[in-house]
DNA sequence: CATGGGATATACATCTGAGGAATAACTGTT
DNA sequence: AACAGTTATTCCTCAGATGTATATCCCATG
């Protein structure tokens, strides 16, 4: 701490001046020569910071043009967290499972008193574009998207990205592994079904009753596989 | 996405290699040099790509030694959210607070379920340390030190660490502002005192109920002061 | 033999300067 | 006024040199 590094100090600096005001959503930083002359270090170290900065999302570089500060919407912020899970392990998938299991009832309830009656004929038609008979692959793709889609009318975006990104790419792929054995499939559109229903009649215990459902359907699912590899 | 910057295929090389097992948490990286041989690109853009990972926590840089894959665990990883979570606006708060609301409950109630004697008896002393005139510093501090233990004690660290980025620094800092009228303070001590009678008891439905009031009570002080400010 | 200190090797940290590539801005023509 | 070509700006990438922190090895010492 006493002799930090000159890029992280550049990281500290450039964060305080977001987080301060100096630089608001949407500006446009100093170009790199001059940003590192007004920050004291060179342009290597600079970028390190930069580009740092760039893979959270909060600063945006364009080619040609300039370095911008990003919205700085929580959407937006937290897509970086997809990109964290993907490096979680199999042994903690149940942790983050149990998690979605306390958020995914909330928001499905949440989302049931927020949604419009054009969310939800958009969110039948979703549902209904799949078929009767879907690949293992054309479900998940799906299934994702309806949650994403639930999340986005509970109205809270914070809610919703968080939610996106432990369903997504990693829990979600390594889940639904093997799952068409046992009759899954026909069972979670069902699910899905009975959520959008409970959706459609603003019914909130209904719909916070089948999100519960729905996760622990999921959950059991995944502990019988995993202490079977075991 | 047709020509990706060497920095960013760096990125996902090296992401690529984590997440397929070729690199373990704890192993070393070739060095830079060889690094940067192997992906085809100079050490100044490998570095890039690095420092970028080691900001969340996925590598971790020692000068001298080496470059490491990090424990990999969700604690560690989700511990950079917190720097995430500090770029968020005040209008934003609301949303956070209420993702808040919808996990400390239920964190406290696994907690209540979970907790051992002995991590009773630390946070009876840790309450018990701070005395009964606080300064609004000292209790913000002491506050959030508790529902780290709590969240700990749920045996979840994923959800430990969630909370932990949505209580801490910024939402936090803010959202004390100025709390010392209205007798916030003394309310605030004796709903923690609550909190942790029901989780001595291991009482599960009266811990997550203290929990629920506990947040609740900040959500309605902060929609106030919102409120008057606009 | 165990231990401590100093020399050496290793690996990351930082800087400088050059040339390339993408985008925006300008300018002249139609 | 609209378009196309030129120019300027800004980020992108590389190469090489030097500085700094850490680990390791080796030897003197108790």
């Amino acid at each position: 701490m006493l002799v930090m590094a000159v890029t992280d100090e550049a990281i500290d600096k450039i964060k305080g001046m977001i987080t301060e005001g100096r630089l608001r959503p949407g500006d446009r930083l100093p170009k790199e020569v001059d940003l590192a002359a007004e920050l004291g270090l060179s342009r290597s170290s600079l970028r390190e910071a930069v580009r740092a900065l760039s893979l959270i999302h909060v600063l945006d570089v364009r080619q040609g043009d300039g370095t911008y500060v990003t919205s700085l919407e929580p959407g937006r912020l937290l897509e970086a967290m997809s990109f964290v899970v993907d490096f979680h392990r199999d042994d903690t998938v149940l942790e983050f499972l149990e998690v979605r299991r306390i958020l995914e009832p909330a928001a499905t309830a949440m989302a049931a008193q927020h949604i419009t009656d054009e969310e939800v004929a958009d969110l039948r038609a979703h549902l209904a574009a799949l078929g009767p008979a879907p690949t293992v692959e054309e479900l998940v793709k799906n299934d994702l998207e309806f949650h994403r889609r639930v999340g986005t009318s509970s109205g809270n975006t914070v809610l919703a990205s968080l939610l996106d990104s432990m369903s997504g790419p990693t829990t979600r792929a390594r889940v639904w592994r093997g799952l068409t054995q046992e009759g899954a499939l026909t069972r979670t559109m069902s699910e899905h079904q009975a959520i959008l229903d409970a959706l459609a009649a603003h019914d909130t215990e209904g719909a916070r009753a089948w999100a519960t459902i729905h996760i622990v359907s999921i959950e059991q699912w995944l502990r019988r596989t995993l202490s079977d590899q075991a």
